[in-house]
DNA sequence: AGAAACATGTAACCAGTTACATGATTAC
DNA sequence: GTAATCATGTAACTGGTTACATGTTTCT
């Protein structure tokens, strides 16, 4: 039930509305939890239910209503009971590593696409992580939450150069016949 | 429909059992995808009804019979269609970065315990990749469908490397006080 | 005597995805 | 006018997890 908990972090910094979640989900929270707005008002909806977090509803001049979210003293007991049991890492899952299997049996011209494309894309989910970056380093002496968003932001930066890495590599291999520098020295 | 596909690369090499699929999902495919029997035996439940494999029953001395599973022409023509489509990056999902998120509102001494064991997990996972990778190094000249094994092995050991070290750092950072060693280069 | 490996399945549940549905305001 | 942003929802479907269920052989 991790989505719930992600909820509740974000309602620990102040009370916010499905919509304005889902903008934080997009923000901060993209590199390692993301959801549809969909999913998003499904679990607020159990979360009201379960009294972790309460609504308001506020009306807006030009904009439609919000329903706004707090947490509730339940909500914030619940949050620090799940911060005692410990994480498990999560199992990866990535189509491109069953093509890379597959890769045997396919046309080698068009896994090197695929396996640069990939590269590109993770290339500039890279450079994008650096501008951010370079943001936080501006703004030194930061308060503590800016500090801990940091950190996960410097998970994704190693989360996408060991992608880019990865590729470069796979993509010399795929280049040299019948894969013969394989054991070359990185 | 990932799951189907990764069962026929893995049918490409020779027919098998479901539980000897499940097998091969905890050697190689491990690292990038995982299922438990449940789920495979499901899954080939519908793939038979596709017709992208067959069955035939083995009976077996001094063990249950088992229902061998061959791929087909039309499993085949499926794998080949679906290597055509681009891959996805997989969305992450990762408890401790929720966890860390946490943090501002948690205790801290909790927090490095958490990320301590984490990096130890993967640390033993990294050398047992690392282990795998010199049975590779040690047999050169291997088969091309042990070339390809070889380069999720490299995807493996990436990935697991760029866990121990983001571990490492913010462990360093959480236990300097209020994170002040935060922008200190790596 | 008990655990591990071999072997296959059903049923219920939970979480994530996709499609459908509506409607105002603001900026280009 | 057309797209983007703000704002909230329902319904159906798919895929993954957990629990239940059975039975043999081999190794320690």
């Amino acid at each position: 039930m991790t989505l719930a908990h992600t909820i509740l972090v974000v309602l620990m910094g102040e009370p916010n509305s499905g919509y304005g979640i889902r903008s934080r989900f997009e923000e901060d929270v993209q590199f390692f939890w993301q959801a549809s707005h969909q999913q998003i008002y499904r679990e607020l909806g159990k979360m009201e239910n379960q009294g972790w977090i309460s609504p308001t509803v506020v009306a807006q001049e030009g904009k439609p209503d919000k329903k706004v979210y707090a947490i509730t003293d339940s909500g914030r007991q619940e949050l620090l009971r799940w911060c005692t049991e410990p994480t498990a890492p999560t199992a990866i899952r990535e189509d491109l590593m069953v093509r890379i299997l597959a890769g045997p049996y396919m046309d080698r011209g068009m896994l090197i696409e695929e396996v640069q494309d990939r590269r590109d894309f993770h290339q500039q989910r890279l450079e994008d992580c650096r501008e951010r970056e370079q943001w936080f380093r501006d703004h030194s002496d930061l308060p503590l939450v800016e500090k801990f968003r940091y950190l996960n932001l410097q998970r994704g930066i190693l989360f996408e150069k060991s992608w880019v890495d990865w590729c470069d590599r796979v993509l010399e291999l795929l280049r040299s016949p019948d894969l013969s520098t394989i054991f070359e020295e990185s």
